[in-house]
DNA sequence: TTGAAAGCGATACCAC
DNA sequence: GTGGTATCGCTTTCAA
């Protein structure tokens, strides 16, 4: 059997407490005392107080939970994710917690919460969820600190986040500046279709995600204020956030006539994807078609992508810093990030 | 006070033990007394057994401990690390089970091991630590199941990984049956020259991480079985695993006569830097100038990089098996997954 | 300084 | 089908 506190003690001929406080409070006990205790313990092959049952005592887990929808895997592949986790780990690492990583089922009703009541954690990061996921009762009924990405009436849970309606208001300003009367908005707007290909969405408030919803809000308003009536506007679904539905999507929009000049996407990953086939079709990004992403991703330098820049990292720091010790006054646990619109060479004036 | 075990029990009118049926085995009492058990239990807003105090009972952590060097978004940055990962998250998915990411810290010789000591996980995967790292130590004592990428003497970890001295040495050998003679090997060798730059490297024993070690290792056996003495050959070193990185040591040797006729990056992130150098002098790789890479990662296919392909999402899937249940028998706690040669355009046979 | 005793919140075995 | 009892392994007053 392995060995515990008590096999310790007994070896040195303490108590149980003694040796605890070897461990957890060194300047408890003499230097001499805690070393014969450590050596003991050393030679019994005991490493350490079980951390399973300190944290039932301490009652901290030591770790927080991050919580996604569909495949973990996808959190890896997407750079916003990657750059946000990147922020939440930098903070986590200097609370001394670790990041437990949640994946969440959408299928099965029970899957889908069990992750929220088994994990081992003092709060939980909702990386991004629809407002109808099961999991989102079961993080209240829990009762531990929770940071979300999205303000949700009636939650406890604290916000970091930015104003995403502001922020595609300002894109959308920029575009109707230009000139641009035909537009288009992509995103990945979980509608019934599943597919990639046209949507009608009536109002932004179909769009299941929060995100997407606000964002493409943003984009309605800024138009309707330019006087270009939403029904013009052509809303494309993807299937998933990435490249090649980007372009797949760009496809069906410019392959057809009267083409869009302009091209607003809810992602920079599916931006890079229009440009990838407005290119394809020897079309100059920023003359003939305009595009606009959001996020801002490394990649969106590169290519010279006019975009939203919102703080990735920032987010993810913030987030961190709520959940390692929520603060009692409701109104900082409410963080408002700034955006900015980043004019680079793909978006100009729109084509006569 | 938050609801516990006992005051549900208190309030049905049963013991503790029935109301923990309730949850953990619905089979052991009648539905009718279920069903009021898990109503009053929603009404005193209990959301069901406390996650710690299971794990301690059952001894079971439902999470595993995965283990990184350097800081934790390093993880999330490196393609390979990411396909892994993937791999590793969709077995621990199968197996309810999270993923708890470890950051190390390579300086401060307590907070090195402390993540060990007290992570509450059921296993460890150890990802990349150098021989020398004190949590090797602190892994072994805890007794807790570990895989490992590589196999360390005296250990008893499971291994899952690759043959990375043949799989290099394969790839020396197709560089000197094209008939290369003057050749470099970019690494992150992290010897003491912490920053990019040649640096001597007398023999691969002295590489402190295992897999360049035994990578650079296949490419010696491979050059001196062709009758390409070590000494001859350039060795240069990366302070990162980056592609800006791979580029400033391909500058180095692209820049200084002879120049290589052929480059040899040990992974595909330096190999792709050093594309880029070629590129930028106007030289054509697999003409003037060969090169090869490590892992094949997506970005390989697109850019036409003659690399070595290993299986990295299945060295994490296998991984993460193996620690969801570790087998009896030792033999099958090792797995040695192939690799392949993957010829594509950067390689072909040395200018005259 | 050190130790005794009382939990932390739950599960599992075994009678009833 | 239901409840008693003994842990799981540790931390924490509080008194000696």
């Amino acid at each position: 059997m392995r060995p515990t506190l008590q096999t310790v003690a007994d070896a040195v001929g303490v108590s149980r407490s003694t040796v605890s406080n070897a461990y957890s409070r060194p300047d408890q006990l003499s230097a001499d005392l805690r070393d014969r205790i450590l050596t003991a313990a050393a030679g019994l092959g005991y490493a350490g107080p079980d951390p399973t049952a300190r944290s039932l005592r301490r009652r901290r887990a030591g770790a927080i939970g991050v919580l996604f929808t569909a495949k973990l895997s996808y959190a890896f592949t997407d750079p916003y994710a990657v750059q946000f986790l990147r922020g939440l780990a930098s903070s986590a690492e200097q609370g001394r917690t670790g990041l437990l990583l949640l994946p969440l089922s959408m299928d099965d009703e029970e899957a889908a919460v069990a992750p929220v009541n088994d994990a081992v954690v003092d709060g939980f990061c909702v990386y991004c969820l629809p407002d109808w996921h099961p999991a989102l009762a079961a993080l209240e009924a829990r009762g531990l600190p929770v940071v979300a990405g999205q303000k949700r009436p009636g939650s406890q849970a604290s916000f970091v986040g930015i104003d995403e309606a502001a922020a595609t208001r300002a894109a959308g300003e920029h575009l109707v500046a230009l000139g641009h009367r035909r537009l288009a908005v992509v995103g990945e707007y979980f509608t019934v279709a599943q597919s990639t290909g046209p949507v009608t969405i009536k109002s932004p408030g179909d769009v299941a995600y929060y995100t997407d919803r606000e964002r493409l809000r943003g984009y309605q308003e800024a138009l309707a204020e330019g006087g270009v009536p939403w029904s013009s506007v052509a809303t494309v679904n993807v299937a998933r956030n990435g490249r090649a539905e980007g372009a797949a999507a760009a496809a069906y929009l410019l392959d057809r006539a009267p083409r869009p000049t302009a091209i607003a996407a809810l992602s920079d990953i599916l931006a890079l994807g229009v440009l990838d086939a407005v290119r394809a079709r020897g079309l100059r990004p920023g003359h003939d078609v305009s595009v606009v992403g959001f996020d801002d991703i490394p990649d969106a330098t590169t290519e010279g992508l006019t975009t939203v820049h919102q703080p990735a990292a920032e987010r993810g720091r913030r987030s961190g810093l709520l959940l390692l010790d929520p603060p009692t006054d409701p109104a900082d646990r409410s963080v408002v990030l700034p955006t900015t619109l980043v004019v680079r060479a793909t978006s100009g004036p729109a084509p006569s």
